[in-house]
DNA sequence: TTGAAAGCGCTAACAG
DNA sequence: CTGTTAGCGCTTTCAA
């Protein structure tokens, strides 16, 4: 049936092709198989000299545990899920860095699960989870997994520890890791009007984002501290894509009255929004001004590079794989962080 | 010890906290465990009777197998490891995404690893890979796993299927899917030159680098066949990053005889490139001409918008994916398959 | 501190 | 077509 298998004995020039296993090693170390598997899980509970006899037989015979028996009797299966909404967003791969570095320190190994913007894929890693094939989930999607698919059969329920990163799950008792994207949008407007600027647009991110709403209410906040009214007509829609960037300079193009700054809340929607400005010839920042937020790396190379809002995106996966591995160890977790960001100034937004 | 254990079998409200076994689907059937196993393995060799109790017991119970327990039996995991050097390079998302799309549908499950130019990394992934936590693995960086660290103990020998995607391993035979990057990075050459250029630069990628070495000879050969001479202080160092173009920008403004075009073999160093030149006071394409290489995302809306060579990414992670799927499943698998690429005409480079 | 022994949940070999 | 049975390789009682 399997036509590429191996035979499973033979030894080729003295190096057998089937793994080692753990009674290879205790032959070798000579003591049973249990003192193995607690040389290396509670080294501190086995005699030294076993230890050091366990260890060289390990070293000679490069004997690695099978993860799938370690999995099916400790049912710890020492991998954590990420779920993000889209892999190909730049945003997002340092703060994946951030993720597995802490997870591989402390044993845990990674999937990633980009959803997609499909459901069908939330509920297939939503049975995957349910099949305890990882031990915890950090979500960066803004929500729980769908409970079932269309009714067949019972929700597979999910009771493994979670954390929200970025976006926060409001109503979920998990650890929400995030930086404060209210006091950060009020951050910057308030340097746009200390630039002089009285008339800010704002593009926005998806309505129903929980971020969104954040920095929304930070652009009202520092409307206010500015003393600046509030002009809804200057509130662009836009989804944190090129493309709606893209539209939003449009819409700014065909106004009579323009604003003097706009502020999008993503950089992929600035870029794509300057692109526009700059083919209808508008000069940046000399006839208008843009800010961005996230700094992603095409950011600084931007023309003109991009003044914008950083976020400690490796810090923000170091802190979400923290915390969740305090759940998976049974300490207990902070219930929320909060990292700082940084206003970031370059050549996009000039004083008016 | 573990405080955040649950207890096993109370139910609440009917629902019991345990996970379904494929005896309780056994039970509920009334049928033994082999045959639920042969139902969902092989239904065409159950009793279409059995086979409808025994999902119907599924559907009712919610009944997921258990991964380890199927993996450690037999000894498959159906997951597949997808090596990649560098996960924040946008270029790999959407490859990412076709072998993800394949891999799903054949039942196959992904799991990443970002190398970052770690070794150390490296080790780590080959060892996963000898504990046979993945039955093949998808190669993008270029290279085989390194065979042992530091000498201690025996290298764990890597025997499961391999593809490598993008860059070919010479020597090593396994399936190769790729593009053709000498003849793409030929016509873009001979673009340019049928533009009326004839002082053609080439940013180059890292030395070592297989697709670098292909994409020169494409130089190469697009000159030769535009009947223009090579001249080697034309050729200009790069690694494909941001930063790299950005210094090949400073290289050229820094230039009394200044190339008419520059052909950038990655996007990124293209923009990093246009941006240098831009702030140098060189206007694109009026001045100079800049082509790059991939058509990544942000090619389309840089200003001006990239001229460059299309790689079908999606596409070649899909071919990836089947490849390898054929060698787990015992079917021959082609040994190359080379993908079409397109010149995306836009508007940084102009005829001279 | 150590070993014997009992499974974790599943699939595959072997009968029937 | 179906059931019985024997493990896959490991960790974890339990007893010494």
């Amino acid at each position: 049936m399997d036509d590429i298998g191996h035979t499973d004995r033979p030894e080729h020039e003295g190096i057998s092709v089937r793994a080692t296993r753990i009674q290879d090693v205790a032959k070798l170390a000579d003591v049973s198989t249990a003192t193995v598997s607690r040389a290396l899980a509670t080294p501190e509970r086995v005699s030294p000299e076993a230890r050091a006899r366990v260890l060289e037989a390990i070293a000679k015979t490069g004997y690695v545990p099978n993860p799938a028996a370690r999995t099916l009797r400790s049912q710890k299966t020492y991998m954590v899920l990420v779920v993000l909404p889209d892999l190909a967003n730049t945003f997002f791969s340092k703060i994946l860095r951030g993720i597995e570095e802490t997870l591989f320190e402390a044993g845990y190994g990674m999937i990633i699960s980009d959803l997609d913007g499909s459901p069908e894929k939330e509920a297939h890693f939503a049975a995957f989870t349910a099949a305890g094939r990882v031990d915890g989930a950090i979500l960066l999607n803004g929500h729980l997994f769908g409970q079932s698919r269309e009714g067949e059969g019972k929700p597979a329920r999910i009771t493994i520890p979670l954390v929200a990163l970025c976006e926060g799950i409001p109503g979920a008792d998990i650890p929400q890791i995030e930086i404060d994207n209210r006091a950060a949008a009020s951050r910057m407007t308030q340097h746009l009007a200390s630039l002089g600027h009285r008339s800010i647009a704002y593009v926005s991110g998806p309505a129903i984002n929980i971020l969104e709403r954040e920095r929304f209410q930070g652009y009202m906040d520092g409307l206010a501290a500015s003393r600046l009214p509030f002009d809804p007509a200057l509130v662009i829609p836009g989804d944190y894509t090129i493309e709606s960037g893209t539209r939003a300079g449009q819409d700014i193009v065909a106004r009579q009255d323009r604003p003097t700054a706009v502020f999008c809340t993503s950089d992929e929607m600035a870029i794509g929004l300057m692109r526009t400005l700059f083919s209808a010839g508008l000069r940046i920042p000399a006839d208008i001004s843009v800010a961005g937020f996230d700094d992603i790396e095409f950011a600084g190379v931007a023309e003109p590079a991009l003044t914008t809002i950083r976020q400690p995106r490796r810090e923000l996966g170091q802190a979400a794989a923290s915390a969740l591995i305090d759940l998976l160890q049974g300490r207990p977790s902070p219930k929320r962080i909060r990292l700082e960001t940084e206003l970031v100034i370059r050549d996009s937004v000039a004083s008016r």
